[in-house]
DNA sequence: ACAAATGATACCAATAAGGTATCATTATGG
DNA sequence: CCATAATGATACCTTATTGGTATCATTTGT
């Protein structure tokens, strides 16, 4: 099982690169020649990432990207949620039904605790603390 | 996203009606009618645990499944690993090469701490604990 | 006007998850 | 010794998710 996925990888990645050219507004072609993702793919993530307000985009020329929050504010957590969908057990559902045995499953009360403190971790993990931390992806 | 699947989460209920059972050898069509999971796949899921030497089986008439080992050492875990995979970071790959920024890399960090907290977690979590802490699926 | 950028969106391919079906083998009871 | 009830092995199918591409429209600086 993977417990994060390229989308999510790659959009960190991204955010790294852009967080460490400070203000200046980041152009696609650079990342990409930077950080060897395929042009199209990076776009839409960036894409993304502009409409769930963690980017902030200007077009024509000269145009690009830039952190619309501060570094320290932009959570792997987040890009999870935005990328992967909330974290969630499997759900048991039994023919669409929602499970009557929520309440009383041992299981699911063991899974969403480990869920929760995933989470935690997830939100302590920020852009900040990666570039801080040694590099990440070059 | 999902942490357990749903064969690990069948598995897991398999389980607990059989150790439910004590010594009783399980026949597969009583636990189709008790769990309501389709037959098949029930059927190979069972048949998978016998081969990872979860439970041992006996055919013919009078046949089925009983635990082989104690309830309280058979854990999540390993359910985990047997229909998952072993957890990892999204392994970064590039054009097939392993990356080379492993040693350094600041979120594989991250992850690999998160991961090896998840399994710690998914190891305490047993059959036999789950039969105790309250009804498990019915 | 033109070039360089993003916005929106539709599409495609590969992999994994979820599920079915079939035939062979083994054991038990009558 | 045969019918029956079970598992063993394995191949197959369907659907969802992931990973990735392509296209056209719009905006903006020179
Ligand atoms: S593990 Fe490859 S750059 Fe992080
Ligand atoms: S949540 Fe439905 S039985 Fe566990």
């Amino acid at each position: 099982m993977k417990l994060i996925t390229r989308n999510t990888d790659y959009a960190m990645r991204a955010l790294c690169y852009i967080a460490r050219q400070r203000e200046r507004s980041v152009p696609v072609p650079e990342m990409v020649a930077a950080l060897k993702i395929p042009r199209p793919f990076l776009r839409k993530i960036v894409q993304t990432l502009g409409r769930e307000g963690v980017l902030r985009s200007s077009k024509g020329q000269g145009g690009g990207f830039l952190l619309a929050l501060k570094p320290e504010d932009v959570r792997l957590a987040d890009l999870v949620r935005i990328f992967q969908g909330t974290i969630q057990l499997n759900e048991c559902i039994f023919k669409k039904k929602i499970c009557p045995n929520r309440g009383t499953c041992a299981l699911k009360r063991e899974i969403d605790g480990i869920e929760r403190d995933a989470l935690a971790r997830l939100h302590k993990v920020t852009i900040a603390s990666l570039i801080r931390n040694g590099k990440h992806h070059d």
